[in-house]
DNA sequence: CAACAAGCTA
DNA sequence: ACGTAGCTTGTTGG
């Protein structure tokens, strides 16, 4: 069936956006769109709407057409809405008044993502109803011509007063092109069978459908910050800032930008002779340079140079001022809370990601001298509560892989990471055992971070070091940079990955297993069936050929090909890892499909799930005597197993591991102290 | 404006 | 020849 481009009508009177209502309802479904004063998700508002129920008709409307939207339609549960970008239209409603829709959210973007994860940066509407459609959607720019600076709400915005005819032309194509990308994008999410036995069709609408709803929710609470706490390092951090440039002039003898590395390269490997350590990457254009990044100043500076002491110095600060400070104080916004933009399309491996601000790379409290995460706190009344897994990928690989002595080692409750680092840094398990134990009692007790005994710190990063150790060996780092990582020879770097690998000779083997798998099929996919393509495991083959002189040439990967299999490792473990961390949060916020009497008792104590920091879950509660004992048996009851109802939901026929999940409970009045 | 280097997280 | 997955900052050179 093939619909052309139906004439578009205005709508401004409330009897005839109450027959438009009774069309939606007839049709159990409408895709919505919004043009709006700006692109500030707390503040903007419509400024006008389209709703199209079928493809036969195309509506643009006032905005006091909202009421019969609100009033009518949205409170219903059988009517599904289709967006592109659903949490940008559902924020803009809400700010008009219109509560989350009861009825299922779509998203073409998320439905373009499952389609095809390498799309990144195509899956918009204009992109999708081209490659899916070959229908051309209008840029705004050839509608109207856009002015020097203009954003595009404000270009709508004159459009509407210059050229009304056209403002609502452009405007109702954005919701008919929605609904028809969403009618393609269903069939062929439907004809995708994946290696579950699922259709893609049925992950999107059993799993992202809602998880779109629940994130939108989580994101619409934002997260609350002390602006005083941060706006107080500011005038510290600059004064060592210059104080530092000055004696970074001094030592080098004249001015000097120390965030150019251009000039500093100059400087060090032109001017002063020094040899090169490291290369840069050469990005795309492949030109390389000297580095003189973190690892080489290091090194200079162990050598006695101030110039790099300094300057490390500077780099400290200035990172911290520019991104978490500065950065974050920008972003301040409504009852002094952050409201990050959470992308569940935002990741190839279906982990979320989180941009403006990003709220997933945070500084870790325990080498951060600012401590940043202590500028987030929890609303009057209240405090918080994050919730991480233990060792979560290493679980996972331990089931994926079905390693006999990983397994074991999880059933024993013994730490994979603490076994790692004995390995690697030659400690005595217990020691770090030992370690963890007495800095819970140092948490405890308030004692600061900078009075802790060193030998306990330094346990502690040896655990750290290894978590770095252990994922990157497994997801295939080579001899040479594990060498680079440990500060040894290569040839103690490959003895230690050799007796990492034996401790679990199950993990080889699920490797090789999936490099095989990856280059029969050109894909791979996580325990659900979510699907990662990667083609370039199957071309960039190098080998596998006869020379003149009668030798045979192995077969071999490329650099395209060894990368795409390390990737295929990756995925199944990290896709599985967001896969655990979705069905948990969905679980506890107990959303549509998802209600449990567990959600029921975290509501009632008032819980509430703020951001979503791929393993963990950050929650307020208010502040109760006894209270956090009560929601830690529901959350556990929910984090620990995800996979409990998974007969039933998705057909697939296992509740629980063969390991367990376990999670880490930490509370405080910042995020910090919830660590 | 895009490309790059650098550095922060899981 | 390269652990994986991200985002933001600041400089540079068109
Ligand atoms: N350098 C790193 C750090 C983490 N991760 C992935 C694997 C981890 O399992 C997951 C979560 O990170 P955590 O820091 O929470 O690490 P773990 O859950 O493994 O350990 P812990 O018990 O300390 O939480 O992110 C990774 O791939 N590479
Ligand atoms: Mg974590
Ligand atoms: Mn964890």
């Amino acid at each position: 069936m093939w619909y052309q481009l139906p004439e578009t009508e205005y709508i401004d009177d409330p009897i005839r956006m109450e027959q438009v209502a009774r069309e939606v309802r007839a049709h159990r479904r409408a895709a919505v769109d919004t043009e709006t004063t700006g692109v500030d998700r707390q503040k903007d508002l419509v400024v006008m709407w389209s709703i199209c129920p079928h493809p036969g008709v195309r509506y643009a409307c006032s905005p006091e057409m909202l009421k019969v939207l609100k009033g009518e339609l949205i409170d219903d549960p059988r009517i599904e809405w289709d967006f592109t970008n659903a949490p940008f239209d559902l924020s803009m409603l809400e700010n008009m008044g219109v509560p989350v829709p009861a009825g299922p959210v779509h998203c073409t973007l998320i439905m373009d993502w499952l389609w095809d994860e390498n799309r990144r940066g195509r899956h918009g509407l204009k992109e999708t109803a081209w490659d899916h459609l070959k229908l051309n959607m209008d840029e705004l720019s050839t509608v109207v011509k856009k002015q020097r600076g203009e954003s595009v709400p404000d270009a709508f915005a004159r459009l509407m007063r210059e050229d009304f005819a056209s403002a609502i032309d452009y405007a109702s194509k954005d919701a008919w092109g929605t609904q028809a990308v969403h009618d393609n994008l269903m069939l062929k999410l439907r004809d995708v069978e994946t290696d579950t036995g699922l259709s893609l069709l049925d992950l999107y609408l059993k799993v992202e459908v809602p998880y779109t709803k629940m994130l939108h929710i989580m994101a619409r609470r934002g997260v609350r910050v002390a602006p005083s706490y941060l706006e107080d390092l500011r005038g510290p951090m600059q004064q060592e800032l210059d104080k530092v440039a000055r004696e970074f002039a001094r030592a080098a003898g004249r001015e000097i930008n120390l965030n150019s590395p251009k000039q500093l390269r100059d400087l060090f490997f032109g001017e002063l002779g020094w040899d090169p350590i490291k290369w840069t990457k050469g990005g795309e254009s492949g030109n390389r340079q000297p580095s003189c990044d973190e690892d080489t100043l290091k090194l200079y500076a162990a050598q006695g140079k101030p110039l790099a002491q300094v300057l490390m110095k500077h780099r400290g600060i200035a990172k911290i001022k520019g991104t978490y400070v500065d950065g974050l104080l920008k972003h301040v916004g409504r009852e002094d809370r952050i409201y990050t933009n959470i992308k569940q399309h935002g990741t190839v491996t279906t982990r979320l990601s989180s941009v403006s601000p990003n709220l997933t790379n945070i500084p870790n409290p325990e080498d951060d001298i600012y401590r940043i995460r202590d500028a987030f706190i929890a609303r009057d009344g209240h405090r918080l509560m994050a919730a991480d897994y233990k060792q979560l990928e290493m679980y996972l690989l331990a089931h994926l892989s079905g390693d006999v002595r990983m397994q074991e080692v999880i059933h024993k409750g013994w730490d994979v990471h603490m076994g790692n680092a004995a390995i690697t840094y030659g400690v005595p398990y217990e020691d770090i055992v030992a370690a963890k134990k007495e800095a819970g009692r140092l948490e405890a007790a308030d004692v600061p971070h900078d009075q802790w005994p060193e030998e306990v710190t330094q346990l502690l990063r040896y655990r750290r070091n290894a978590k770095g150790v252990g994922f990157a060996v497994t997801y295939g780092e080579g001899d040479a940079a594990l060498a680079e990582q440990l500060g040894v020879t290569k040839q103690e770097a490959a003895d230690t990955k050799e007796e990492l690998f034996d401790q679990y000779p199950g993990l080889r083997d699920f490797i090789f297993d999936t490099h095989d798998d990856v280059v029969a099929r050109g894909q791979v996919s996580n325990l659900l069936g979510y699907i990662r393509h990667l083609p370039e495991a199957q071309s960039d083959w190098k080998g596998g050929y006869w020379t003149k002189s009668g030798r045979y040439v192995q077969k071999r990967p490329g650099p395209w090909a060894a990368r795409a299999l390390r990737q295929s490792v990756n995925l199944r473990v990290q896709g599985t890892a967001a896969a655990v961390v979705r069905l948990a949060q969905m679980f506890i916020e107990g959303i549509d499909g998802y209600e449990n009497e567990h959600a029921d008792r975290l509501r009632e104590l008032g819980y509430e799930q703020i951001l979503q920091i791929h393993d963990e879950v950050l929650a307020e509660y208010p502040t109760e005597k006894g209270i956090e004992a009560e929601i830690e048996k529901p959350l556990r009851a929910i984090m620990e197993h995800p996979f409990h109802d998974l007969p039933e939901r998705l057909g697939l026929n296992f509740r629980e591991l063969d390991v367990p999940l376990r999670i880490d409970i930490g509370t405080g009045d910042t995020w910090a102290q919830a660590h």
